[in-house]
DNA sequence: GCTGCCTGG
């Protein structure tokens, strides 16, 4: 054992590297590099448990370092004392993510003024599966238990403690820890991983970090990029150095098409069709736009292929979308089909995917790239408040990312359904960042709970519209988070701690007042998350049906659609599903029989308990109405409007609806569970697609709205319309009504 | 009479 133990310590010659490096260093930084506490230097034993290291960890060090990033590992070392930010890019397969972390770990210094425990590296990722991945795998690597000295934390899950000293976390993880540290004092260094992703958190993250390093000059940045803005990201951190790291990846050899493709979907069948008959193995992924096009190309190749006889081998078209149930996104995982008979032609698996396959998963083995140059994306229209989905043309930056995909495992080849005329001219360099392309509500609330009052001059590396901040600055003005100075209130404060929008956090806030809190709970855990989308029935969170059955399931569906349903209003059947749920002790066989989803309850059930603490930590009233009461409905449907009273529409006399002071005219989406065409009604969703529709409605009373939001429906500010004749009256009643009152009195 | 890319707290 002993000298097995010595034998593979002389494998070890990162010592010496790194002893050089240390050498370098300050000599704060210097002394203790790889030596334990009693001050002996002991090579076989881990620094970060004092446990001697396991064989396994010297056979990792082999494989680490031969990564492209180990070439740089003395250089970076260097950079990163001599600097409080660095820019490192790096392409795919350089191991950045792993090992630039671990680096930084061997050379700073991490004991902290409170001794009880020490500072922390971290690493942010814009995925959840991502930060535990990663953590885990960079456990094994340092040869320690995941959750101890390297752990991670994302929503719902904090893995890490006392002893640990690299954390990967959401970048969404690490603003929430921003709003109670606002310094980041736990942090010795920050590493924001996938900058170049440009999430809505990242982007916040860049502005923030910005100030804390001015008042922080022994905190450290490193930003880490794929390579196309590398050269912004220099810019915006006032000239840090930029260190370029090379990537690992197969050559992919580029086609376009002569003539532009009318038809992309017929384009992409045909190319696949051909890729089939003429190329050598190897698998195939096409990106396409959304799960319905993606179920119809599936079908479509399957049955193409199959015409072309036993000339050629068989296929197997997968269907990938975020919302497939897990146990179908396996699929792709799976091997080519075999010959059909032994010594026929080989068979091929081809993928069919949203963008997903293009940053979230990834998948070896893939030869063959299809790009037909567009994809699903978030666009808002601050005009009128509403985010929606448009079709549109991919950037170059994409393109390049989804050529990339081929290349992963041999030299592959990508086909993209454009000329490469249109390709230069055409496309935009990069993917507009997503902070220009939502509602700014949650964020500038995050923003203000961070202390940033000046919202106009904070240092956004892309500046969002100055309508876009007006608009979300107004709306929490209305609800009461923002004083008229724009100073956060205490609403807002408690607002800002729900890991909700702000007009759910104000229906939830406001909800003891009506005496419904747990019902509203219920129906806030069902509103957020992504369950909603995962039925075909409308916002329910009932079992998809689209598309893949039988007439009589669809019956059934609609059948049990039915007998959930409320007529007020689809809130209230959320709030039916939900209880029915609990009742039935969420049992899966239950959830079969009645179409409903129980992946989706169960998250909203998660949800729920997170909301309940946090209701708990304010000490919010935690009640119900008595069930039998007239007004246990009634209160509901009143604690909602607190929050959502300025998504509300009217019923004009031409039948139609308009909605509130925007006075765009609407439709009630066909999913919604009402009897009948309320005056009034709330909306949770307004949906751009074969018209404007309003999603997820409630009927609610004239009265309550003059009664709960005079101040948002005050008649001076008011586009002369009829809902504003009826409100007329409305007030001038509740006048009299007061009146009568103050009389009796 | 409809169906929506991805992701975060």
């Amino acid at each position: 054992m002993g000298t097995e133990r010595k034998r593979k310590v002389s494998l070890f010659d990162v010592v010496d590297d790194s002893a050089t490096i240390a050498g370098k260093l300050p000599k704060s930084n210097g002394g203790n590099l790889l030596t334990m506490n009693n001050g002996i230097t002991n090579l076989s034993i881990n620094r970060w448990n004092g446990r001697p290291y396991s064989p396994r960890f010297f056979e990792i060090l082999e494989k680490r370092k031969s990564l492209p990033v180990w070439q740089q590992k003395e250089e970076f070392l260097q950079v990163l004392n001599n600097n409080q930010t660095i820019i490192l890019v790096g392409e795919t397969g350089s191991g950045k993510t792993t090992q630039i972390p671990q680096f930084v770990l061997e050379a700073v210094e991490l004991e902290s003024p409170d001794k009880r425990r020490k500072m922390l590296i971290g690493c942010t990722q814009p995925r959840r599966v991502a930060a535990m991945s990663v953590s885990r795998r960079v456990a094994e690597e340092m040869d320690v238990t995941l959750g101890e000295e390297v752990g991670y934390s994302i929503r719902f899950e904090d893995c890490s403690n006392a002893r640990t000293v690299l954390k990967y976390l959401t970048d969404g993880m690490l603003l929430r820890e921003a709003m109670t540290d606002p310094l980041l004092e736990r942090y010795k260094v920050i590493i924001l991983d996938e900058a170049h992703e440009r999430t809505l958190a990242t982007d916040v993250l860049f502005g923030l970090l910005k100030e804390v390093l001015r008042n922080r000059p022994d905190l450290k940045l490193v930003v880490m990029s794929a390579t196309l803005e590398a050269e912004k990201f220099q810019d915006y951190f006032s000239g840090a150095p930029l260190m370029k790291v090379p990537g690992r990846l197969h050559p992919v050899e580029i086609f376009y098409t002569q003539d532009p493709e009318r038809d992309y979907l017929e384009a992409a069948i045909r190319t696949v069709v051909q890729i089939h008959m003429c190329e050598p193995p190897g698998d195939i992924l096409v990106f396409l736009t959304g799960e319905e096009e993606i179920e119809d190309a599936c079908r479509k190749i399957n049955k193409e292929v199959a015409n072309l006889g036993d000339q050629v081998g068989p296929v197997k078209a997968v269907p990938l979308y975020s919302t497939l149930p897990p146990t179908m996104q396996q699929k792709i995982f799976e091997t080519a089909p075999p010959p059909v008979k032994e010594g026929g032609p080989p068979g091929r698996k081809i993928v069919v995917s949203t963008n997903i396959a293009e940053t979230s998963l990834t998948i070896d083995g893939i030869v063959y790239v299809i790009d037909p140059g567009f994809a699903k994306q978030k666009v808002y229209n601050p005009r009128v408040r509403v985010e929606s989905l448009l079709v549109s043309p991919i950037s170059k930056a994409s393109a390049h990312q989804r050529a990339g995909r081929a290349g992963r495992t041999q030299p592959g080849k990508c086909f993209r359904l454009y000329t490469e005329k249109s390709f230069h001219n055409d496309l935009q360099p990069q993917t507009y960042p997503e902070i220009l392309r939502s509602n700014l509500a949650n964020t500038v609330l995050t923003l203000k709970k961070l202390g940033i009052d000046d919202l106009v001059h904070f240092d956004f590396m892309d500046p969002p519209a100055p309508e876009t901040l007006m608009r979300a600055l107004e709306v929490l003005n209305y609800l009461g988070a923002l004083d008229d100075e724009g100073n956060l209130t205490r609403l807002g404060e408690i607002m800002s701690e729900f890991p909700l929008d702000p007009q759910m956090g104000k229906m939830l806030v406001a909800s003891p007042e009506f005496n419904c809190s747990n019902e509203i709970l219920s129906i806030s855990a069902m509103l957020s998350g992504r369950h909603q989308q995962l039925s075909s029935l409308g916002s329910m969170p009932l079992v998809g049906m689209y598309h893949r059955v039988s007439k009589e399931a669809q019956k059934a569906a609609d059948e049990a659609k039915a007998r959930f349903g409320h007529i007020d209003g689809d809130h209230l059947t959320l709030l039916n599903v939900y209880h029915a749920y609990k009742q039935n002790q969420e049992d899966p066989n239950w959830c079969y029989e009645n179409f409903v989803n129980q992946r989706a309850l169960k998250s909203a059930d998660n949800v729920r308990q997170q909301l309940v603490r946090i209701m708990a930590r304010f000490n919010l009233k935690l009640c119900s109405t008595d069930f039998n009461s007239r007004d246990y409905y009634i209160n509901i449907r009143k604690a909602m409007l607190a929050g959502y009273f300025m998504q509300v529409a009217h019923l004009e006399k031409t039948g139609h609806y308009l909605t509130v002071k925007d006075n765009q005219v609407v439709h009630l989406h066909p999913s919604n569970c009402l009897d009948h065409k309320p005056e009034w009604v709330i909306y949770n969703e307004y949906v751009l697609t074969s018209r404007n529709f309003i999603r997820t409605v409630s009927d609610i009373r004239g009265e309550w709205i003059v009664d709960i939001a005079p101040h948002y429906y005050d008649l001076e500010n008011f586009p002369n319309c009829e809902a504003k004749r009826v409100l007329e009256r409305l007030y001038k009643k509740r006048e009299k009504d007061r009146e009568e009152g103050k009389n009796r009195k």
